[in-house]
This record gives C-alpha cells, structure tokens and sequence, in this order.
DNA sequence: TCTTACAGTTCTAAAACCGAACTGTCAATT
DNA sequence: AATTGACAGTTCGGTTTTAGAACTGTAAGA
C-alpha cells in the first residue's frame, strides 16, 4: 500500500492518516495551533528540512487544510492558516498531547499546561459521547458497518480455512 | 531530527509522535481496537510487509504500548495485546475517525458506525473540558508553559532580530 | 554596494520501505 | 516416513523518502 492509496480505503481512519499521518505533518500542525504562520517560522522551530517544509505544506494546503495567503507582494510572500477543516483537527492534538502528558512525561512534569478560557481553569481533554455525554470507554464501544463500508467482507476461498481467528489452538489444556 | 529524538523533545506530542507518528503504527493499532492480536492477522488485513510489521511489533512491545503473550508453546507463539496505556490511545484513534467521517467520506458515507453500549446509540466522539465539561474549541484555549517546560525559550542574540513575527511588513497600505 | 530576511529549489548521500523468498517449529495428512 | 500447511518471523536486493547543505531570487536597510 502506498501514501497515495490511503486516502482511498474504505475506512475513516486510513484516510485521515493519509493526510496527516506523518512525523512531520503533525509536528507542523502543532506549530499551526501555536500560531506559527510562515515558512522560516515553521523551519526554525521544527528543523525540518526546507525541503520537505515546502513539500509538506504544499500537501496540507492541496488537501484543504491550510490556506496560503499573501501577506505582502513587494517580493510575494504567502502566510500558511488553518481552514476549518484543519482547526477541526484540534481533538486529534489534544488527544495526542494528553496521551503524551499521562504517559510520556519525565519527573519534571508537564512542558505545557492547556488553559480554558470559558472556564479558566487548566485542563485535560475528555471524549465523551455524543449522545449521552459520558466518557468513552474502548470496551464499550461496538462498531458496525456504516453505509460506506467495502461492498463484501469478501469470504474469499470457500475452503475450510478452520475459522477468522481465536481458538484455533487456545483450547490446550495444560502446560 | 532523527526518529529517536523525538522521545527527548520537551514536548508531549513530539514524544507521542515519536511512539504512534507513523502510517503503519496507526493502521496497526487500529487493527488491535479491532481485536486482532496475532502477527498473520495483522499483515493480511494491513498488507504491510512482514518485515515492517514485525519491527513496528517490537517497538510497540517495546514502549509498553502491547504485551506479547504467548497463547500456546508447542512451537512458541505468542499474540500481542493493548495495554492500559494501550488502551488510553482510544481517544486519540476516535478523533482520528471522527475527522476522517466529518472531511474524507465520499457520497457513500461512513464506513463504520460507533455504537455506545452504554446507551445504545450510535455516537460521534466530543472532546470537553475536563473542568466545566463544555466542549473544547481552539479558539478559546491558551497554552503556557508547564513544569516541564525547556529551560529557556532562547532568547539566542540580543541583536535587533525586528521581532518575533507579524507586523514585519504587514501594515502596507495599497494593494 | 553589501548584508539580511524570507521563501523556496536543487543535489547527493543516508535511511526507510517494498516485494518476494527463505527459515524453523509443529500438527495433520498421505 | 515424507509432505503439506499454518504461523511467526528473518534475510536480501532494489526503490522511495529523508536528511543536509548549498544555491536562487526579490527587496529592504546600512
């Protein structure tokens, strides 16, 4: 499977990762959150390479993420913004950084702690459900196939092929 | 800024990057929320190679993202599962999802639906405030630095530098 | 005129990844 | 006893991506 082909799988998730699913990508996103507009801002504060900078940049803005606006033309210069399909990604960053925050912390604790205005106090992201409002849990979570799932979980080869997964030996007594 | 690196940065979502920042880790660990847990599941249902997959494992054995068990010995197998800090990258996988369902459906629309046990309907997850409980919007969230935050932000040379950013030439007056 | 800021582009070497074949253990067949 | 198949990797040659550093070009300021 190539980056390209990502973006044509029939599963959210793939395709999200097709955008953003990069070291850099997200590193670069971070900056957008934190207010950084341009080129030699994104460069010095990452080191990245220019290269991949421009590269990269070019991807998010073809894909609807940020938008390039001029800022002055004497020698052209274009700022990069979030649309709002890349401020949409901000869950994804919180998700992220407080995953980083729970378990990724040295002894000196948090880098950054995150303010909310409404509130004003400091906080942590919580997913809860839409629906009723509380925290979710993996284990109470069941998918199923939405209107845009692959058309055939393709059973493939009628032959035997014992069954998907589980028990195929598990069922050993002792040790 | 190799790959290793980024476990060092002081910056939560630089060090989560570092352990998840990878199309194939993502993809992988998708794959385990979907309860497989053994090395053929992976790479049939992925398509990556058998030698990626078997170092991404590592790593993830590694960091403490899985645990390796072996589930018979007659030849020594083992499947690999979710820890707790597994599991709290739930959040993270569900905002992935949820942006892929928002941005990157096509007319079909989505290919999985999220059911919540609890309540029993189909939900979108919502990211909140862990203090007042409102939903979160990047507008209205001000980051500073935590404990753990770099020594200095490097005021490097005291000479003239015009100034952090904006106003550089921004304030033209005609087009 | 010389230097600096800014935003890229170009080029070579190094690292990561792909595809396919190969290794090794054991269970079930032939 | 030899063969086949499931499973979990490992090895290897060739292709892509990245890294690193230098170069291009416009314009303002000293």
């Amino acid at each position: 499977m190539k980056w390209g082909e990502l973006e044509d799988e029939p599963c959210s998730m793939a395709r999200t990762i097709g955008v953003i699913g990069d070291r850099w990508t997200l590193l670069i996103l971070r900056e957008c959150f934190l207010r950084t507009r341009r080129f030699e801002g994104f460069q010095s504060s990452l080191g990245i390479t220019r290269h991949l900078l421009a590269e990269r940049l070019k991807k998010l803005v073809r894909q609807g993420v940020l938008r390039r606006i001029p800022y002055q033309d004497s020698p052209k210069r274009h700022e990069y913004i979030l649309t709002q399909k890349g401020l949409d990604l901000y869950p994804i960053m919180m998700a992220i950084v407080h995953w980083g925050d729970t378990h990724m912390v040295d002894a000196r604790g948090r880098p950054l702690l995150h303010q909310h205005r409404k509130c004003g106090k400091d906080f942590d992201p919580v997913m809860v459900c839409s629906e009723c409002g509380e925290p979710l849990l993996a284990k109470e979570i069941h998918t199923h196939p939405g209107p845009g799932a692959r058309r055939t979980p393709a059973p493939e080869k009628p032959k035997a092929k014992r069954e998907t997964r589980a028990k195929t030996k598990a069922h050993r007594s002792a040790a």
